[in-house]
RNA sequence: GGGCGGGUAGCUCAGCGGUAGAGCACUGGCCUUACAAGCCGGCCGUCGCAGGUUCAAGCCCUGUCCCGCCCACCA
């Protein structure tokens, strides 16, 4: 019976099954299906009982457009949330898009500049409310893009920051920390960016190392004679220095200690103090000049010695009326202005070379300059605090857990966070200014400032919040709070957090510490961190590189140069080619550019990289293989629907498989699922992916549908009635195993395996959609497992293998007639051989099947001999090739053989020789060795005869 | 200056204590009635270097050299 919500919305136009698999048909069929049918919903009813599944997605930002990232974490994402909503968990992806304040601010200013205007000239309440039309317009496109790459949150429960509901999260918990005492004002060095013209956090500014300046040494007159040289890499900051340093103990300057000096271009003086913390005596000249209000080494000393702050610069960065006669100035010419004066004063002493660390605003890339300000600031430590322990009692665990230092470092060392920015697109503060520079802090304008005009006394606090602070608040403010709503009851904490290791600070961090601090509970119980997509030579992806790869070109298929076009429009085309083909050199293989790959393939490339990996380096040759196995995947399908033919019903019980390649597979499906479950477990969802790989590739397909495809077809007439419960079982199995497989492999590539799974025959008891499950679990399938069927599949296959090597590498025709023995000493494997006689002749395409007998039988001339060093004895693979054997090519294949025994041998001889092995090493081990050995020796022996064999040719 | 990764087949990467793996590339043969986006074979490695622990080491330890990233106020 299906449930209410599951309403039939098929999707038409099915696509022939007869053709190469083409996502472009099949892709676009599914998801509204998926979305009309409720696969995505979450419950947050009361009544619903099921375990709970819960991942908060990091919001994109509202100006982005996909990129890799966000098609990496939609696919590792996607596939851990379809994984638990087909094992019956109630499960919630909650999507959303972020405001990012400076970003979004910077795009729409960039428009206006387009048409001549700007955010001044507009007005704040103007420009606001132009940037909440942009948003209309373009918000939420990446949401149509993580669709496209299937992707199944709950759509209906999307937030986006700067809504309504997000901003009174936001308000409360900053009223909040304020009532507590840990959100408060103080005038302290902040970072600031004079392009973005507002405050950064500490997060946000970027240390570029390796940058090329200057050490420029001048003399300060010092009063009642002589001059001390300083060495600073920023002239221009002398016009704000209040003091020059030296190490007490340093004797070159003892003279000086207490001396003043006069500074050249400001009337002002100021002392020589003595700072062992500050100055290294062997550095420089040994002297260091003091700005306290532009340095953070020098704002300590200030602070240490009661140095006067001179502020030199305006917010735009340029030189104030403190500067003197450079004032106006732009940093940049002030600094050349500063040192040209003090060369034409005669008190320019030296330049050297020298490599320095510029700290850049992460968003315009412009010179962050250390500036005193009164913003305002939240106090860390305390929560900090509770977010380190959190994690060190395993409340919350980290994954990759290398990465818990990292947390520990940052947690441990934290100062307290610049929450104020001076933009206009934001969360406002809840902060109201009196005339008096009184301060109300309040959920809204508090009656007692009065009215809300222009000219009151009482105006809200301009600044708005930093974009991180309400990204802080996202597990729990995207349900509802501070309200206690029954989706914060059902759905709070979440299970995992997924997302990239360079967030970690930004806002995994900070979610622990609000998380704790508002709801007294972890926000969420994992971390999951996954590495950087970078381009195939490991460099990271960037415009200038020329190396972005858009996820929906390779969705949709693209020429290279339109890529290019799009991707880097900064450079000329033939350029950027010539960029985008030395990034990708498997790319550069296949041509004019990418085919349309789909979204499925495309998804399972980026799972099969270890999210562990702190760089992975996408390979589009990878994702074409891919594509071939979704490709190989459609077809074993379709062989699949073929044999088991349009009367097949499912019975009512599945049932356990009691034929040898019926058993092999499923013990085969049994491991896979075994390996899935675990890689999903461990955060290794590479090795979940692969395993379904391999499974389906290397075994379903390989091996047991060649074993049983002839086996099914056989008509009635031609197979025995002795087999019809062979053949009864088989198909049975076959279906099971391939309906097994799609929904094992559904949580990596939704599309192609709800398309086929659609088309098979399946129980009654299943839903409407894959989506729905039930996945395949541990307990069902385990019983399956059965190491002594694999053993002898392995047999089997090497058996196969071997004779199959024969024929090819003497290139006998494969419609040549062929004649197979097999020998073996062991009376077992003879019957086992026996046993699988016809598959064996199927699969190597001898035309009668293998004579099976002892070894030590008459050789024929024109027989070639392969042996299988099995360990219950070797095995003799012996072809009659009736004239067609070549001496030598036989001869080297004997030769290689052999060495290949010869190279086990003298391994597993040195191991056994080694002194102390035979007592020291478990009896298994030295147990197998032995055992192998002997099957060695005995493989060798068989080797010689087969040499001798070849001989006689 | 600290911290974290990584250096394994031509390329991209698995493997982290018991005889070196995958995909791609390369190569020989096959249009074999699921699939040429395929099939059947083959070639390819002193696992960065040097010591050590161990019966046994890509795998653990020490040192060392490269490469990448993160954090940090050396003028």
């Amino acid at each position: 019976m299906l449930p209410m919500t599951e309403l039939a919305a098929f999707p038409t136009a099915a696509p022939a099954l007869d053709q190469p698999y083409d996502p472009a048909t099949v892709e676009p069929r599914w998801y509204d299906f998926w979305e009309q049918n409720g696969v995505f919903a979450a419950s947050d009813s009361p009544d619903d009982t099921r375990p709970v599944y819960v991942v908060p997605m990091p919001p994109p930002n509202v100006t982005g457009s996909l990129h890799m990232g966000h098609a990496l974490f939609t696919a590792l994402q996607d596939s851990l949330v379809r994984w638990h909503r087909m094992r019956g968990y109630n499960t919630l992806w909650q999507p959303g898009t972020d405001h990012a304040g400076i970003a979004t601010q910077l795009v729409v200013e960039r428009q206006l500049a387009q048409q001549g205007l700007s955010r001044r000239a507009m007005g704040r309440s103007a420009f606001v409310e132009r940037v909440w039309q942009w948003r209309r317009e373009t918000g939420d496109r990446i949401h149509l893009q993580q669709r496209t790459l299937g992707a199944s949150p709950d759509w209906s429960r999307s937030r986006f920051t700067m809504d309504a509901p997000m901003n009174r999260a936001v308000v409360e918990a900053f009223v909040r920390l304020f009532e507590q005492g840990l959100m408060y004002r103080a005038t302290r060095l902040i970072n600031w960016c004079p392009e973005c013209a507002t405050t950064l956090s500490d997060l946000e500014v970027e240390n570029e190392e390796g940058a090329n300046g200057e050490l420029f040494e001048f003399a300060y007159p010092v009063e009642g004679g002589g001059e001390i040289v300083v060495a600073t890499t920023r002239p221009e900051t002398m016009l704000g220095d209040t003091a020059v340093a030296v190490h007490p103990e340093d004797p070159r300057y003892v003279a000086f200690h207490g001396k003043r000096v006069r500074h050249p271009f400001v009337d002002r003086t100021f002392p020589i103090i003595t700072d062992a913390i500050l100055v290294d005596p062997k550095f420089g000249t040994g002297a260091v000049k003091v700005t306290p209000a532009h340095d953070f080494n020098d704002f300590a000393t200030g602070k240490r010695h009661g140095l006067e702050e001179i502020n030199i610069l305006n917010l735009d960065g340029t030189l104030n009326s403190n500067a003197g006669r450079f004032a106006g100035l732009d940093r940049k010419e002030a600094r050349r202005a500063v040192k040209t004066a003090l060369v034409e004063r005669g008190l320019a002493r030296a330049s050297k070379p020298h490599v320095l660390t510029l700290p850049r605003c992460s968003r315009s890339g412009g010179i962050v300059e250390p500036m005193i300000s009164t913003q305002w600031f939240l106090s860390m430590r305390s929560m900090a605090d509770k977010a380190l322990e959190a994690v060190h009692s395993g409340r919350t665990v980290i994954l990759p857990t290398e990465w818990t230092k990292t947390y520990d470092h940052f947690l441990g060392s934290i100062q307290d966070w610049c929450v104020s920015r001076q933009l206009w697109w934001g969360h406002q503060i809840p902060a109201w200014h009196g005339p008096n520079g009184e301060i109300k802090v309040a959920r809204e304008r508090p009656q007692e400032c009065g009215a809300e005009s222009a000219d009151s006394p009482w105006q809200q606090d301009p600044d708005v919040l930093d974009t991180w602070f309400s990204s802080a608040l996202w597990p729990f403010s995207t349900l509802g709070w501070p309200d206690r709503t029954r989706a914060l009851t059902k759905f709070y904490p979440a299970s995992d957090l997924e997302t990239g290791y360079d967030i970690l600070f930004f806002w995994v961090a900070r979610m622990m510490m609000f998380g704790l601090h508002f709801t007294g509970l972890v926000p969420f119980r994992r971390v999951l961190l996954h590495g950087m997509v970078v381009d195939e030579t490991g460099e990271k992806m960037s415009k200038v590189k020329g190396n972005v790869m858009d996820p929906l070109d390779l969705v949709y298929g693209t020429s290279f140069a339109a890529m290019v076009e799009k991707t880097a429009p900064l450079s000329p085309p033939a350029e950027a080619l010539a960029k985008f083909r030395k990034a990708y050199p498997s790319a550069a293989a296949m041509g004019a550019g990418f085919p349309a790959f789909g979204a499925d393939a495309v998804r399972f490339t980026l799972v099969t990289y270890p999210p562990s990996n702190k760089r992975i380096a996408l390979s589009p040759k990878r994702i074409e293989g891919n594509r071939h196995f979704l490709n190989k995947i459609w077809n074993a399908t379709r062989l699949a629907l073929e044999l088991l033919g349009s009367g097949f019903t499912w019975p009512e019980q599945a049932e356990t498989a009691r034929h040898f390649y019926n058993r092999w597979i499923r013990s085969r499906f049994a491991a896979a699922c075994e390996s899935v479950h675990t890689g999903f477990d461990e955060f290794r969802i590479d090795e979940a992916a692969l395993a379904s790989y391999h499974f389906f590739w290397d075994e379903l397909c390989s091996w047991y549908l060649e074993i049983v495809k002839p086996i099914l077809r056989r008509t009635p007439l031609e197979s025995p009635p002795s087999s019809h419960d062979l053949v009864r079982e088989t198909r049975f199995t076959l279906a099971y195993v391939v309906e097994g497989s799609l929904r094992l492999m559904h949580p990596f590539m939704p599309f192609i395996t709800e398309e086929l799974w659609q088309r098979l025959p399946r129980p009654r008891s299943r839903r409407i959609s894959l989506a729905f499950g039930p996945y395949p679990t541990r307990d069902d399938e385990g019983p399956a497992r059965c190491a002594d069927v694999d053993d002898w599949m392995d047999i089997f296959k090497d058996v196969v293998s071997a004779a199959r090597a024969i024929r090819s590498e003497h290139g006998v025709d494969k419609k040549a007639d062929v004649r197979l023995t097999l020998r073996s000493a062991r009376p077992e494997t003879l019957d086992f051989l026996s046993a699988h006689a016809e598959s064996i002749r199927t699969l190597v395409k001898t035309q009668g099947l293998p004579i099976l007998e002892g070894p030590g039988g008459r050789r024929e001339a024109g027989t070639t001999m392969g042996v299988v060093p099995a360990s219950g004895g070797p095995i003799e693979v012996l072809v009659a090739l009736r004239g067609l054997v070549d001496r030598d090519g036989e001869l080297a294949r004997i030769e290689r053989e052999v060495k290949k025994v010869d190279r086990e041998l003298s391994s597993l001889d040195k191991k056994l020789a080694a002194p102390g092995f035979t007592e020291r090493a478990p009896k298994e081990v030295v147990e197998e060795a032995t055992t192998q050995r002997r099957a060695l020796v005995e493989a060798k022996a068989r080797l010689d005869t087969a040499r001798k064999l070849a001989e006689e040719l």
